[in-house]
DNA sequence: GTGAAAGCGCTAACAG
DNA sequence: CTGTTAGCGCTTTCAC
């Protein structure tokens, strides 16, 4: 009675079944043509293979997975705001599909927490779980990876067990500091990245990169975050300084971007007053009219080494730690420091 | 032989078998507890919970779903370097699950196109699919619409098989322009949004509203695109003009992002010397320091009215083609016109 | 080269 | 309230 309500449903999408009866074969062979694997003739091949097509058959993931041993899935959690985990899953979109294997996205909101994420990735039965720029601590991750294979990208995981890729964060401040100090740059401000991951050891690496450089005294350092009106707000706290300084070193490119709208807005000219580099390369950093100088991240290697340490661990290896090394990328945000111009800087 | 090499995977996942068979009961009633639906006593129900848990278990979707008439997923596909896109994606999460689906993202890269985003959403079997800013015609989306009920978000689908939920492109760029004239603009530039969806609307509401304040000689468009690159561009060929706009209005937020970059690169102030509004209200634009007036998108009403429309279609009913109206937003990037000052315009 | 049969993990219908 | 049975759509033996 009540069912007459309800309007019929298309019609049930088409089966393998449907395909090989309508093709005169059985679904094992349909499912062989299918899946192109050898074992049918080419006859049958194209024949089968047209009559799904007439059909308009679409194979069925789930049912295709579930017989499977594996499921043959990578799941990923990202930010949908943060441009370098884009640029990330843009490039695990194609490490992963070259090892064959399907990538599952799950996002983190601002209403979806990263245990809510990488619970959906493991009810889908991924293989392995791959956390862009994880909150989790070492603990929490090690408990993880307990019920499915884990890798954290973008910093440490504090635990063999988690296997990680990761830029030298340390080794990248420090080239970020040389740059600028022999550009003649002495009062150098990081803004930090909060409590974002890797935020310490950037920091850390700032101080003791100045301390090296006999700069301890005029190494400020300011909490920021990784968003644009972190590094805004920072910035506009630093020019209320006694003492500006002559060159900032952001925690990433957005906090930079930050910096940079503040300072133009301000008419503080950069690099001629103030030089700023950014972190990540982010396609942000990239864009023509920004420009920025920063330290790139190579997101394609981190893939694939990301993808390499993952099979292996699915294999049953134990995961790597993988530390990348950074590059310096000169653009046209950093130059000599104002106060370098005087005792003769070299021009071109 | 050769399967000695293979290292033994991880001992296998615990299914829900597993938990009924160390409760003592069985699988069904297991389901039935796991489900939280009724039909188990309390003590059952805390018995095999337990059990559940200590046993790590974790449902398979895969073979939930498969058994299931419905699979109970929404497809999604957006682009990810589209911060609209990451805002809409982010509310359709919320609105998605408020109708006791699960939402399947499918993300579009330069290296995998629409038709392959959305053939992984076929495969995965999901009820429905959601193009955020598709590039498909119109004769596409209507063959799609036979596979797959469809929705487009964010422009008109211009047939009635497929669904559509977008924000009156004519009416956000009328206001746009009645915002500017009101303020005294007269030489008013548009940079289109090239091929992006929806640019071809705003391009033909802008001349047409210019028209209408008799402003059609002063009305300049210059083809861009929806990148802070199309944006930079434009308004540098537009600066080498003769007689300079003393307001523009871009395609979208990031256009119009690449528009202040190059102003505020060639001290030109805004919005004293040139007014700039975007198009989008995304997070980008409401930056305190970019704080740039735009047309919003009402972003949580697009994803409520689309996934009302999807259920409705699922449902087996005809999807809606619902136009949401704009909304101005006047921040600090739009200001009275540099020669309204002469005549006396007035201050506060 | 091809088909029959079994079953992946789960849930829906039914029977006790 | 509980258990049995059947099967979702596909792939995988294993026969022929």
């Amino acid at each position: 009675m009540a069912t007459e309500f309800i309007r019929p449903r298309r019609q049930r999408r088409v089966t393998l079944a449907d395909v090989a009866d309508a093709a005169g074969v059985s679904p094992a062979l349909a499912s062989i043509v299918m899946r192109g694997v050898s074992g049918a003739s080419d006859a049958t091949r194209q024949r089968v293979q047209q009559t799904a097509e007439e059909l308009g058959y679409v194979p069925d993931r789930r049912a295709q997975k579930l017989r499977q041993i594996r499921s043959g899935l990578i799941g990923a959690c990202f930010e949908l705001h943060q441009p370098f985990h884009g640029d990330l899953v843009e490039q695990l979109y194609v490490a992963v599909a070259d090892h064959g294997f399907d990538l599952s996205l799950s996002c983190i909101t601002p209403n979806r927490d990263e245990r809510t994420a990488v619970g959906d990735l493991m009810r889908e039965r991924c293989e392995a779980a791959i956390l862009l720029g994880s909150r989790m601590t070492s603990e929490e991750l090690g408990a993880l990876s307990a019920r499915i294979p884990t890798h954290v990208i973008a910093r440490g995981s504090g635990t063999p067990l988690v296997g990680s890729v990761s830029t030298d964060d340390t080794a990248g401040i420090t080239i970020a500091v040389d740059h600028l100090v022999s550009l003649g740059h002495r009062r150098i401000l990081h803004i930090t990245g909060g409590d974002a991951p890797g935020s310490a050891e950037r920091a850390t690496g700032f101080t003791t990169r100045m301390a090296h450089h006999g700069l301890a005294d005029l190494a400020l350092l300011l909490p920021g975050g990784p968003t644009e009106t972190d590094g805004a707000q920072a910035i506009n706290e630093a020019l209320a300084f006694d003492h500006q300084p002559t060159a900032v070193v952001a925690f990433n490119d957005r906090c930079a971007i930050g910096v940079l709208e503040v300072l133009r807005q301000r008419d503080v000219h950069v690099p001629e007053d103030v030089s700023v580099i950014g972190y990540d390369d982010s396609r942000l950093s990239r864009l023509t009219h920004i420009s920025m100088s920063t330290i790139a991240q190579d997101v394609s290697r981190i893939a694939t080494e990301t993808m390499a340490s993952v099979t292996a661990q699915i294999a049953g290896n134990t995961p790597t730690q993988t530390v990348l090394a950074p590059r310096l990328i000169v653009r046209d945000t950093t130059g000599p420091a104002p106060s370098a111009n005087e005792p003769g800087a070299s021009r071109i």
